[in-house]
DNA sequence: CATCCCCTCTTGAACGTTCAAACCCTCAGA
DNA sequence: TCTGAGGGTTTGAACGTTCAAGAGGGGATG
């Protein structure tokens, strides 16, 4: 109980040479079923379990996936990326990997803790997050050939050139990634509106140049463009944040042809306008006929369920714990899913499954872009 | 570049042996300082860093801390767990440790997952977070002699008699433990209502034997005593939900003698008892004068800002996002500090400090708990 | 001049695993 | 009977580090 049991112990108990319980645990089809059984038979009564520093000295595989935990920066998307390393770590365990945390705040001390890792912890692999344009981290590892995935597509070079060490340029060969349709997403929402009766449906999103936020509002666009409406004009950027939001959405609620319904790139954006909504609504300065409750649901003038006139509708994106609380109806990414793509991809690089596999529908390069598909989640403010 | 560089390429280039170049890291002051200098040259030159694995081979030791990483029950409580994950990170880079994280849904999963990493990873300790009654998890650690520290007083064993391994039975020896005070929390929370006026303050808790909800529970009484009101009567006790909070807030605000103002023992319990105090404002069955602007904002009846009556304050605890977003006051606890307690009370245990230390004033053993303070975050609730 | 000590540095071994190669059977085929 | 093949197992070495012990060279001490 005291000492730690080797492979050595259990080599001795089993009566056979400690590469035959290497092999039972690594190569089973070696070993003839008889000894393997009286392996496992003294693996068990021992409770030996493999020291991963020395399988790591051999093999070079330290079984780490490293990732960022990043502080939540609005307090309110933040959640996202929490949700996405809970499923990262279960998904991970099931592949037989463990989850490595770092902390960095910029590019520069992100790339310094990798290299830092890399010759010490040496994990298998990396996570990126939050990827954007001009982003130099995939090109450090890939100069290094170290493995990774992003949660994220690589985003382009379009607006400035990247650092020194060249960003991510058009071009490069691609790595692999794992993203959910950010426009998938904001065109449901917006056929959901368009469903409803809708026609004036806003967008509130980011300034240009973010390749998410640009993804989630050309979703909007395509909706209404297919439905014949031109978006001229129905738009707003802003940066994210409710006070932002806000004031954003008091600008669209109060043109001289208001929207009456706004789908919004965040849920924080989303909150702001729900205030917005709330505030104009209750100094009479909304034209449309719906009105919030105190509880901060959208209901009908008059009879609850009634659809007389077009209410203020919102929908925000992400899902967050405060779209729940506040009733605000929101674009879901499946995150977990998105974790268990990560880790796929990954293991895929690490043990490449066998060139006459069945499931390799593809020629050519192996798949190694997941894109996911967002869910609606409606609630009361639509 | 491609490969890896050792401890023997250092001690080649710098014309010393291997022992030397693992002594300028290690004990620098074995060695003479022009050799320590050509050392670091060579180190610096060569881009070393020595290898965790084999590192840990020799000592024995991992530079791994491991913690959970939990799903967020309800959402609007998860982010607490996470900011202290980000600070847990942090600190423990700083120290030279990295967070070594794992998934596990109750606590046989737990510890299973306990006995994994020990075999296998073998961190140097865990933090443990969430404590609660008859919690197994610190008596097998315990057992087997490896390090931990909780996040989260043990809470005795007052209710059920804990699972087979024994729980935390009181006077076992105590185990080091970082925590807030949730009970000083709580009362600064009723002070501050008291100072405005209120006298009937009520409190929404959760059931008895949670020994966080006991624990914040208690600064309320302790604060209404020491005003001289009788608690009785004022409080309420549910499962830890915003549906929950709405109904038991509910009762307290229309009982015949109902409360002016509400303690509540978390985020999610305040924001349910929000939404009751707009309900019944809206209905106009709130006796007291005060009412919620559609921003969830309490404002006073007539002119903003001024006192006439008393509205229906509400406080929440935890200061989560959601609170911030719902202009929520809360009781905020010092996570980044708690994590940083934590990792230093396991850099202690490891390498404990000289016994004639200068700040070692508290006679006996040495300090291993910690409690922190933490602090009232007003906004427009109260 | 011998002895001892201290400072600085080096050498061999060990941590627990897996790789590469060799070994020992048994059996089939010549 | 010998040869070759091949399944099943063992042996030696190596991964990169630190521990424990020792070596070499002053300088102080007797």
């Amino acid at each position: 109980m005291a000492t730690k049991v080797t492979i050595t112990d259990v080599a001795r108990r089993a009566g056979v040479s400690r590469q035959t319980v290497s092999n039972v645990l690594n190569s089973p089809e070696l070993v003839r079923e008889e000894t393997r059984d009286r392996v496992r038979e003294a693996i068990e009564a021992l409770g030996y379990r493999a020291s991963q520093a020395a399988r790591q000295m051999r093999t070079g595989r330290s079984r780490l996936i490293a990732t960022r935990i990043e502080p939540d920066r609005d307090g309110i998307n933040g959640s996202v990326l929490d949700r996405f390393l809970h499923g990262l770590t279960a998904s991970a365990a099931r592949a037989g990997y463990r989850i490595l945390l770092y902390a960095a705040g910029d590019e520069r001390s992100e790339i310094d803790t990798f290299d830092d890792l890399v010759g010490s912890h040496e994990p298998d692999a990396f996570v990126l997050t939050s990827t954007y344009h001009g982003d130099g981290r995939p090109a450090w590892l890939r100069e290094r050939r170290l493995p990774f995935v992003t949660f994220g597509r690589p985003w382009g070079n379009a607006g400035n050139a990247g650092g020194a060490s060249g960003g991510e340029a058009a071009g490069d060969p691609e790595h692999p990634w794992v993203d959910v349709d950010g426009a998938a997403g904001t065109a449901a929402a917006t056929r959901h509106l368009l469903d409803a009766g809708h026609r004036r449906i806003g967008f509130l999103g980011w300034p240009p140049g973010s390749g998410v936020g640009d993804d989630r509002r050309s979703g909007w666009t395509r909706a209404l463009v297919g439905a014949g409406i031109d978006p001229a004009g129905l738009d707003q950027a802003t940066d994210d944040g409710v006070a932002d939001g806000e004031k954003a959405a008091r600008d669209l609620l109060r043109a001289e042809q208001p929207i009456t319904a706004l789908v919004c790139a965040s849920d924080s954006l989303a909150l702001g306008a729900l205030h917005a909504v709330r505030s104009l609504t209750a100094s009479g300065q909304l034209t449309a006929s719906g009105r919030l409750t105190a509880e901060g649901r959208l209901t009908v003038a008059g009879q609850a369920g009634g659809e007389e006139g077009l209410p203020v509708r919102v929908i925000g994106f992400d899902d967050t714990p405060v779209a729940k609380a506040v009733g605000l109806s929101s674009v879901s990414q499946p995150l977990a899913e998105a974790a268990a793509g990560c880790v796929g991809l990954l293991t895929r690089l690490f043990d490449p499954p066998s060139p006459g596999a069945p499931d390799a529908p593809e020629a050519g390069g192996p798949r190694t872009h997941v894109l996911l598909q967002p869910s609606l989640v409606l609630r009361q403010s639509s």
